[in-house]
DNA sequence: AGGTATTCACATGAAACTATTCTCTGAGTTAGG
DNA sequence: TAACTCAGAGAATAGTTTCATGTGAATACCTGT
């Protein structure tokens, strides 16, 4: 590209003017000062959790709701508010957040007792300690001293897939072993159904008190959405419908506020692109195949080698009008990795990854008995041909068939 | 015809293995007193 | 003798492989009418 067309492209994002004011508003890690429709769960949680300020122990607390309902903001928004009046009036409370989503951080246990431990200023390596080890470090570590421990586990049915039960039922027995410090667990999920899993001795001491946060409907996204778009858009540039429209999207995925407001800022930014003047409806209809677009794309470049070449042969055998099952895509998949230059692996394998994909909702596999021809999975891809097309482009360079 | 029994082509589960990253430990080595 | 180096033992984790067992219904095979 030429340098002047450079300059070019630059200086004309200068002119133009921005729509937005502030958009770190609209983005999903921002934490609003105030918090709609969510009084009763915050009222009910400060009274579960208020007891520690006298320093006795608050019961534990699970937490359901599904994704983009405020759970996690409600809670970190009446921790906030404890932490700072403790620190006030010098009550030793100490507020520990963990995700336990988040990769090489707390998902399993020993990464995660080995982040509590650093929270209170150990260093503890990332491995190479045996786990009890670790254990022995963060108790002494928390028993220091007198005071009162919340420990919010977000996500927690992440961690309890990966890394059992026992950990949990290690983690609530341990303030009968503690002298001076007492622990307090507020576990966060998305699965209603997650407790039933769990052995019942561990169920009942976690949920002491259970709050379910009920989704948003599409009146209440609105008020949230006008909320934000207040201090994140200049005034007037959104056209009116265009947040109704956003909400009536997000209600219809279970009133995911969370997404409502991820619409609304890629579609200002759409617009932005686009120099408009307004934000239309236009731009949120773009907004919705851009996100859900995006997402996929970046979901499948982000895979393995393996992961990819296995979606690869799917795509390539999928054309065909007839059902294609796991045995198919296993020869095709072989071949694939030769001409890759891949190792094929067993087709043990090749059958979790495909149920993985199953999961992440690139394709649709659902395992069908054919009877005396074998109980298989029927696969097909549940993306669009044209994002297809451009996947298969992708994967093609990727794997080194094009250049 | 109606009822079992087989059988296929994988699915699903569990355990074991491999490779990588990292710590801790103790033996051997080195440099200074 | 104290400090340093370095190999070896052990851990955690992710990604696989190996071995074993499970499974749903279309067929094959009876059985008695």
């Amino acid at each position: 590209m030429a340098k002047k067309e450079l300059k070019n492209i630059f200086e004309k994002f200068l002119n133009s003017k921005s729509l937005f004011l502030d958009k770190k508003i609209l983005q999903s890690n921002y934490t609003p000062e105030s918090i709609i429709h969510r009084e009763d769960q915050i009222e009910l949680v400060a009274k579960i959790l208020s007891p520690c300020l006298r320093l006795e122990k608050p019961s534990n607390l699970f937490v359901y709701g599904k994704t983009g309902t405020g759970k996690t903001l409600t809670i970190q928004h009446t921790t906030n508010q404890i932490e700072q009046l403790a620190s006030e009036k010098k009550i030793p409370i100490k507020i520990i957040y963990l995700n336990c989503k988040l990769k090489k951080i707390a998902d399993t246990e020993y990464r995660l007792i080995a982040e509590l431990g650093r929270e209170f200023g150990r260093p503890i390596p990332p491995t190479g300690l045996p786990t009890d080890e670790v254990y022995k470090i963060f108790f002494k570590a928390m028993d220091e001293k007198n005071q009162i421990i919340l420990l919010i586990l977000d996500e927690i049915d992440q961690l309890i897939q990966k890394a059992g039960d026992e950990l949990l039922y290690n983690l609530t027995r341990i303030n009968s072993e503690l002298k001076n410090a007492q622990l307090s667990i507020l576990g966060i999920s998305n699965d209603i159904n997650f407790t039933s899993t769990l052995d019942p001795r561990i169920k009942s001491s976690l949920s002491e008190e259970e709050i379910v946060f009920p989704p948003y409907n599409a009146l209440q996204i609105q008020d949230i959405l006008r909320e934000r778009a207040k201090k994140a858009f200049k005034p007037g540039i959104l056209q009116p419908g265009v947040i109704e429209k956003c909400a009536a999207y997000a209600a219809r995925e279970h009133g995911d506020a969370r997404r409502a407001l991820e619409f609304l800022r890629v579609a200002g930014e759409i617009a932005e692109r686009e120099n408009a003047e307004t934000v239309t409806m236009a731009h949120i209809d773009l907004a919705q195949d851009k996100i859900e677009h995006d997402k996929i794309i970046d979901l499948v470049m982000t895979q393995p080698k393996q992961f990819q070449a296995t979606l690869y042969s799917i795509i390539i055998s999928q054309n065909k009008e007839q059902k294609i099952y796991t045995g198919d895509i296993y020869s095709s998949y072989k071949k694939i990795c030769t001409r890759a230059g891949l190792r094929p692996l067993t087709q043990r394998r090749l059958s979790d990854i495909i149920a993985e994909f199953d999961m992440l909702g690139i394709i649709n596999a659902k395992t069908i008995s054919k009877g005396r021809y074998g109980r298989t999975r029927e696969i097909s891809i549940s993306f669009e041909q044209s994002i297809e097309l451009r996947i298969k482009d992708l994967i093609e360079r990727d794997l080194g068939f094009k250049v």
